[in-house]
RNA sequence: GCGGCCGUAGCUCAGUGGUAGAGCGCUUGGUUGUGGUCCAAGAUGCCGUGGGUUCAAUCCCCAUCGGUCGCCCCA
């Protein structure tokens, strides 16, 4: 082995996922359905570039996301430029982009505001089960000026719910909250620290009620304070039956009462469409900050085999682009994590692969004289929109066929191997091959 | 940013203090124009990288890089 042949070998790049052709084709086909699923609920399509202005990705940061931004540089930038352009990072989200987007086009929208984008996100951070740095989400919002209807929030759940219903996928469950009624309870219980409440409750999936007991009692909370907490955290309905068991643990507050409202709203308008698949889960809270009201929440059923992870989500913010604009602008918004839930379900071996290519047709090519009658062959089929593949040498016939089936070509064309000879057409599902014309042939003659 | 485990052929992995193997995959052949099966032959490895111990290291020790799982946070 000398220098000059060494390869580079290459590796994966962890958190960065590809997959093979066949797994690809369903990945699209996916984004397909999803796409037709947004756009029967009226969305239309942006797409924003990979990149923002790093300025405006911290200016409208969300949670501890700013330390996980990829940011641009030229592997030699020249000194002189530095500063004068701004720098420039990967969006983390598609939610910021859509924010600055809105901003932007603002005179030119029609509001409410609905749009979908189906593209990729970079988050710079440790890759683990069913975390990526690079991931397809699946965004759709609502956004409208000074104040949006509650049947927003109902009809984008639905939107959200409606796109898992389309994909070939073990059935989900979408968990409702509004944040209303975690702060309204705390208030009303006079718990000043919010964050770090709703934070421990968030998880008490993972770390159990002694979990959070510790945690809460140690920042100095009472005991009946925390059992009301963990009281609330508790209760699930699939109607608005939810509203009495709240009011049973006796506390009150109008933004507590406000909450209730709302929820109540949002379930009775999901739950005559989508039954049991919509639960209210009063435990749910969700990380970002900038949520306000209903929180929402995706899983797969089966939280045996999937973990818990959550494979899509959002909420309702009251001003998401206070950044970018001085006009209130509140909206609701949510994601399907696709690579999330793709990998998730690879793992798994739960896809079916599809075809390894979209050939119909491989017309073989007989012999090197007859290769201009061969590829006249391959173009009459082509203009008739059959995949058209013509086999790229000379070889034995033995070899060109079993290049159609390691392929999963389901048709082979037999061209005149003599004069005179009438083609012939090879159906390899079935091993049938009989005479055919390529100007009239069908698929199921 | 922190912790556990792991790095041997394209892939999944065995293995030994004296420089390596299997299965799958790949290439070719089993004659004249026909695949999947079967049979035969063949190619491919700085045993992640750097240092240390040793007569000798793929194996032991240290470091480093990479992978993976978890914490944090999130799709």
């Amino acid at each position: 082995m000398t220098a000059e042949n060494r390869v580079y070998k290459p590796k994966a790049i962890s958190g960065f996922p590809e997959w093979l052709p066949e797994y690809r084709v369903v990945e699209l086909a996916w984004l397909d359905r999803i796409r037709r699923v947004f756009e029967s609920y009226g969305f239309c399509n942006i797409e924003t570039p990979a990149v923002e202005e790093v300025d405006a990705l911290l200016a409208a940061k969300g949670g501890d996301t700013q330390n996980e931004i990829y940011v641009l540089e030229r592997l030699y930038a020249d000194p002189v430029d530095e500063g004068k352009e701004a720098r420039l990072a990967l969006h983390f989200d598609l939610t910021v982009p859509m924010a600055r987007y809105v901003a932007q086009n603002f005179n030119a929208l029609v509001f409410p505001f609905k749009r979908y984008q189906l593209q990729k996100s970079y988050r710079g951070e440790r890759p683990q089960k069913g975390r990526y740095r690079e991931f397809y989400q699946c965004d759709i919002d609502i956004v409208n000026v000074d104040a949006l209807p509650l049947q927003c929030d109902a009809d984008l759940a639905a939107a959200l719910l409606s796109a898992y219903k389309a994909l070939d996928i073990p059935p989900v469950v979408m968990q409702l909250n509004n944040r209303k009624i975690v702060t309204g309870f705390l208030k009303g219980l006079g718990i000043e620290d919010a964050t770090l409440a709703t934070r421990t409750l968030d998880k008490l999936d993972k770390i159990g009620a002694k979990g959070v007991t510790d945690i809460l009692s140690a920042a100095g909370i009472a005991s009946d304070k925390i059992t009301a907490c963990l009281g609330l955290a508790a209760i699930r309905a699939h109607d608005s039956a939810f509203v009495v068991q709240v009011r049973a643990l006796g506390v009150s507050h109008p933004e507590l009462d406000e909450g209730l409202d709302e929820l109540a709203f949002v379930i009775d308008q999901l739950a005559p469409q989508f039954g049991t698949q919509v639960l209210v889960n009063l435990g749910i809270i969700r990380g970002l900050d900038y949520y306000t009201g209903t929180v929402m929440e995706v899983r797969f059923a089966d939280t045996k085999t999937f973990a818990d992870l959550s494979i899509g989500g959002g909420g309702r913010y009251e001003n998401l682009a206070s950044a970018f604009i001085n006009q209130k602008l509140p909206g609701v918004g949510a994601s399907l994590g696709l690579t999330r839930l793709f990998g998730l379900l690879l793992d798994k071996n739960m896809i079916t692969p599809g075809r390894k290519c979209p050939t119909d047709i491989l017309v073989v090519l007989p012999e090197e004289a007859r290769r201009t009658e061969a590829a006249a062959t391959a173009n009459t089929l082509r203009a008739r929109g059959f995949n058209v593949e013509l086999y790229h040498r000379d070889a034995k016939i033995k070899n060109q066929l079993a290049y159609a089936e390691k392929k999963n070509i389901p048709f082979v064309w037999f061209p005149p191997f003599k004069d005179d000879q009438p083609h012939e057409v090879k159906d390899l599902t079935s091993g049938q091959q009989s005479p055919a014309d390529p100007a009239t042939w069908e698929r199921n003659s």
